[in-house]
DNA sequence: AATGAATGAGACTTCATTCAT
DNA sequence: CATGAATGAAGTCTCATTCAT
């Protein structure tokens, strides 16, 4: 109702609307498609976000948000070897969709220095979590931290990406996550 | 004669610079640099190029046919194992460079279809005798194809591209190779 | 109310500079040229006309909106007889300017089929009128219908195009005047 | 077998294309295209036609050749006024190639000045005793001369092009050539 | 705050013309 | 003389960004 609520209700549209049509037509995607996504003006896009660059910005933390909150969630199962592993198969997920959170992943590896937001710190964390009671069940090797996994993350999802049926997929994947039990 | 190795002098100038100039800027660099970069005027890059497609197309075709020299060369090698580790190494590279090979690789796997160049066969079956050797030297786990092999080539170099050092570098790749091992 | 009004003006500026751009210049002339004759941006022209050959249909409907006032106007007059050759004296107009008005027209004739706007229904309506009076009046031949008559308005004007004086024109067009009436 | 007749040869088959060319793409077609036509390159084009304009005058002026050696051709004829409404018959003609002569009366119209080649004189001069003889027979009004038959000619011709079938294009001929009738 | 028209740099591409072979 | 590769100016169009309303 405040003119506040309003501004921040456009805020998310555009995040929203930004999210899909990158994630659609690549990073290339006109400012002008995604303020026409969002039902505003090129205006308001601009308002909220000064520039293209702050505004993938935006995209790509809120993607690892999405990534952070899987981490933590898992982070508190029981079972921490199945856990690690679930959080490997959802964010290599079943299609398109959840390949960006990778990519989200991987612009903020590219610019790591600059990029020191929170969000970053927090999804370390709850990584290191995840990955430390996986390790402590004997689940996962010993000799990797949370950058090696961060990267084969990366990795997993970028090689899953050229797979073309469920059944490759596994066996790409299997590959990796093989790889990263103990011996 | 000589008309001709001109024009050929040219096209390879030109291959050169856009390889080096994409490599620096992303592919989204001018056509008007790459012909700065070669020497020449960009009437002469589109003449042997006519799109800017084609121009990227040549370059990562010219990127897998050093994939598949590398491929072909340790297939002739005793040591069947350490060549198929080799190779994966050599492609992880050490840095920039070598890293445009998988994109090249990637981006082939991208119209996997529409491209079915001669070279892309050849790649192929360099890379099948590299793993069925390493396979029939008990190696490599016998459920893994060539396909499988070139999603993990793709996946194991932009996973290492996000290391920081050669150490990381080391332990990232292993736990890829172990994976690959039987068992 | 006046954002729309200020878009309104600048279209009609431009729409006003390309006509004459491409009068005097023919229709190879650049966009350029046509946005710095209106005192605008190119940009702004691409908003109004996304594409040249659009910007050529506008330039010419509005001429044609023109010749259908004409008709339209002319179609009222008492002595239907003196209307219709007005009506092809004025087409034929007396320099360049007017000139334009059967480019426009003939423009219509290329694609009759897929251009068929409102604005081309109407011209024909008028002179359909004006054509049907005038031959009620025993003014002109009873076998030539307005198709013929666009024809020969065409012809008319390409051919005092290149009449060197108004004494030349007047015979010229006298002869088609002469050929129109009956018998 | 001289070289000479070797170049001569070319120049023929250059305008030869060059006049089909631009028939059927419009003047616009590229000078390369031209080239292709003829079966020679670029250079050899513009060895013997200095500038695209020069070979376009060239087409053209070979063109009105024609034009003349048709109207030299009908005034020998004994029925002058069949002569004469034959020429614009065969000047309107059946289709597109022939409407390229007009096209090129048309452009020599253009720079009547600067364009006093002796072919324009012949064809004025054929053009004359064909329009003397017809009215010396009493089948064409004395009040129009040769500049006036040159641009109904003109008009004919571009009235005729948009007719749709042969009746409406003979219903809208025969209005110039009975206003062309005396009386 | 929101809107969307305006801006103009810059991208890709074409083509007349030149010139080394 | 012929060839066709090279040149670069110029053209069309896109898009991030600004700003008047």
């Amino acid at each position: 109702m405040s003119p506040r609520a309003d501004a921040l209700r456009n805020r998310a549209k555009v995040l929203t609307a930004a999210d899909e049509v990158f994630l659609e037509q690549g990073t290339t995607a006109s400012t002008e498609e995604v303020a026409r996504r969002a039902g505003v003006g090129v205006g308001t896009v601009f308002r909220h976000f000064p520039t293209k660059e702050a505004l993938l910005e935006a995209v790509y933390l809120e993607r690892l948000r999405q990534v952070g909150a899987d981490a933590a969630e898992l982070a508190t199962r029981d079972d921490a070897g199945s856990a690690f592993h679930e959080f490997f198969e959802r964010l290599v997920g079943q299609s398109g969709p959840k390949q960006a959170l990778t990519e989200a992943l991987a612009a903020e590896g590219v610019d790591v220095a600059d990029t020191d937001s929170p969000v970053r710190q927090e999804v370390r964390e709850s990584l290191a979590t995840l990955l430390e009671r996986a390790q402590q069940a004997g689940r996962v090797r010993e000799d990797v931290g949370v950058d090696e996994v961060i990267a084969l993350l990366i990795g997993a999802s970028q090689a899953t990406r050229w797979t073309t049926d469920v059944s490759m997929r596994g066996r790409t994947l299997n590959v990796i996550l093989d790889g990263l039990r103990p011996h």
